[in-house]
DNA sequence: ACCGCAGTAAAAA
DNA sequence: GTATTTTTTTACTGCGGT
């Protein structure tokens, strides 16, 4: 393990070899691209850059790694290898097992879909090299860009030099989402449970329309692009498969396929299963699983009942400053912004994660875990700040703040006194009886397995079923667990379809809906969507600057935000008591938990702060090497 | 030895 | 002339408490 000297000479006759960046991958729509000049000229307007520079740490950082798993590899003995390849090879076995051929699973893909919305609705783009982005950072170029190698992720300012002629579009999220919205009734017709990936991908189990109908998938996945034409006026991909992996191939990113090819020369689905065996030797338990399970083309079959949203975050890059006061005003800005966007969803978290990127792009985070449940922006901040403090002086490009650990997580963590299940318990119970809107309840109501867990003792943790947990799951699938997007991209399944989208955009099918008028359509339906998202069951005695509890009349001021948590879930406990007399004993638990909460709530902060900031707590880059090195 | 937490990284759209 | 995003999830590692 001694010795890193393999890399190149002084000097290179190609540079631009050496540096290697997701956009100068080849996407759909990009095959004919001279990649030798994207790559020079990506090269040369990056060289020299702050950004370039960190780039070329983290390629250091991976070439340590691929360093490192070498001499792990070379370090291995006959008898290892060959006990390895005996585990790997039992591992295949079991998981051959689990191999489910009875789903017929569809994955659908919208092509280039910002830039078609866009086209969409402003016809002269059709036939120019457009970008949808802005100088900084492309989210998604149409096709004739592609022609000069322009894609998402690709630095407007770089795009425009592969592409002087290149029109530039902002991004207006509300259209996507009204598009997307029309794609997604389409969906719900194939699959009523249909899973979301953004705004523009999803997977569809389409077994029950193939059996009904008795069609194939690719059958159905004909009608499927047809209609979302007709309905939209856009195309989209789509692969058909038994399991939601094949259907779209993904989960192996840059710095993997590195680890794959230059240590193990591993480049096909049957060479990794044929070195399996160094997969798990050099992996740990659950990536080697997953790697055998790509050589097998194993995936996923199940329709996963709702999945809940583990964090929330928001974040803004900004010209690098190292003002204090700047910056205090830069986190006041996005505690708010979280704090808004946390009130749509109802949300309340106990751990806050600062995110910070220096002037020079390296990214940090810092974190706190609270005891309460906080969702205030002036909590946010008051926390924010202090974690923000600890690291000055400082100059960032990028701010950042992420919450998490909302509920119960994990479900069995019996010793954690969480006091707002009980809120959220009530308002689910309620949430059956009632409708609000049309729609019952959200996310984050649906289901508190922890709570669950301790009360009704006799449920095991994973089968807990009740006739309101899947009023929820009709719900959520409703909105379908969608998550942040920006950047969009077309995938290598796209081969797996027999149908190009060019060849439906050439049918001729009528076009539904122009430009010109799909804004107020648009209006419409983020309302609507509103509507169904908002957070107006909210059943607290205090009115948003009242002072007053409106059931018992004692007084709060409005930034006492806990508190008034807590009072409000004071008068749900009493509430939940009253209602609902067949589950006395759980009310009386809970409301015993809720006396200590109020008490150890009370104790302000457990203080003994980490050694934080400069050289202390976190390594630097060359650090990590020394120490990673140290680890083998 | 195990658990929870903090920090980093990778991946995806 | 300048300029390299935003959001979420998952995995792994190391530390400190019990």
């Amino acid at each position: 393990m001694e010795k890193s000297e393999t890399t190149s000479s002084g000097e290179n006759p190609r540079p631009w070899h050496s540096y290697h960046t997701v956009y100068t991958n080849a996407k759909a729509g990009m095959e004919g691209v001279d990649k030798e000049k994207v790559q020079r000229i990506v090269y040369e307007m990056s060289k020299g850059s702050k950004y370039f520079e960190n780039e070329e740490k983290k390629e250091a950082y991976m070439r340590q790694k691929i360093e490192t798993m070498r001499a792990q590899c070379a370090k291995l003995t006959a008898a290892d290898v060959s006990h390895y390849q005996m585990v790997a090879d039992k591992r295949i076995v079991e998981l051959e097992t689990t191999r489910d051929l009875s789903r017929i699973w569809l994955h659908v893909d919208m092509d280039a879909f910002y830039a078609a919305v866009e086209t969409l609705s402003n016809p002269s783009l059709t036939g120019k090299p457009m970008a949808v982005g802005s100088m900084s950072m492309i989210s998604t170029a149409n096709y004739e860009a592609r022609k000069f190698g322009v894609r998402a992720a690709m630095p407007g300012f770089i795009a425009r030099k592969l592409c002087p002629e290149l029109i530039f579009v902002p991004t207006d999220f509300n259209k996507y989402t009204h598009y997307s919205n029309l794609t997604r009734k389409v969906f719900q017709k194939y699959d009523p449970h249909f899973m979301a990936a953004s705004l523009d991908e999803a997977y569809l189990d389409i077994t029950d329309v193939c059996k009904e109908r008795g069609v194939t998938g690719g059958e159905v996945a004909d009608e499927l692009r047809t209609r979302v034409y007709e309905e939209t006026g856009l195309t989209c991909s789509a692969g058909v498969a038994p399991n939601r992996l094949l259907a779209k191939i993904g989960g192996i990113g840059k710095v993997t396929e590195h680890m794959l090819r230059d240590v193990l020369g591993i480049n096909t689905c049957e060479e990794m299963l044929q070195k399996g065996g160094f997969l798990c030797a050099l992996f740990s338990r659950s990536s080697a699983d997953f790697f055998l399970s790509v050589g097998l083309g194993l995936g996923g079959t199940d329709t996963p009942e709702v999945k809940f949203r583990k964090s929330i975050s928001n974040e803004r890059t900004f010209s690098a400053t190292d003002d204090e006061a700047l910056l205090y005003q830069k986190l006041a800005d996005i505690a708010q912004m979280l704090c808004t966007d946390m009130q749509k969803e109802g949300l309340r978290g106990r751990t806050l994660t600062l995110k910070l990127k220096t002037a020079s792009f390296e990214v940090r985070s810092r974190a706190v875990t609270l005891q309460k449940y906080i969702c205030s922006g002036e909590e946010i901040l008051k926390y924010a700040s202090k974690l923000l403090k600890a690291e000055l002086p400082i100059s960032l490009r990028l701010i950042g703040l992420r919450m998490s650990h909302f509920n119960e997580d994990k479900a069995g963590a019996p010793s954690d006194p969480t006091q707002r299940t009980l809120t959220k318990f009530v308002l689910s119970r309620d949430a059956s009886g009632k409708t609000m809107g049309g729609q019952s309840s959200l996310s984050s109501n649906c289901s508190d397995e922890a709570f669950m867990d301790d009360l009704e003792t006799s449920f095991p943790n994973d089968e807990i079923r009740d006739p309101w947990d899947s009023s929820c799951k009709q719900d959520l699938e409703d909105h379908n667990c969608t998550f942040g997007n920006n950047i969009e991209a077309e995938e290598a399944h796209e081969s797996l379809s027999n149908n190009t989208a060019e060849n439906i955009a050439e049918t001729s099918l009528p076009r539904k809906l122009g430009g010109g008028s799909t804004d107020m359509v648009n209006e419409e339906v983020i309302l609507h969507n509103e509507a169904v998202i908002s957070p107006d069951w909210q059943y607290q005695c205090f009115k948003a600057d009242d002072y007053k509890c409106s059931l018992c009349g004692i007084e709060m001021p409005p930034d006492f935000v806990e508190e008034r948590q807590e009072h409000s879930d004071f008068h749900l406990a009493e509430r939940l008591q009253e209602k609902e007399s067949s589950i006395n004993s759980r009310t009386s638990i809970e409301r015993h938990r809720f006396a200590q909460k109020a008490i150890t709530s009370s104790r302000s902060s457990r203080k003994k702060h980490k050694p934080s900031p400069k050289q202390g707590s976190h390594l630097s880059i060359d650090m990590y090497f020394v120490k990673s090195n140290q680890n083998f």
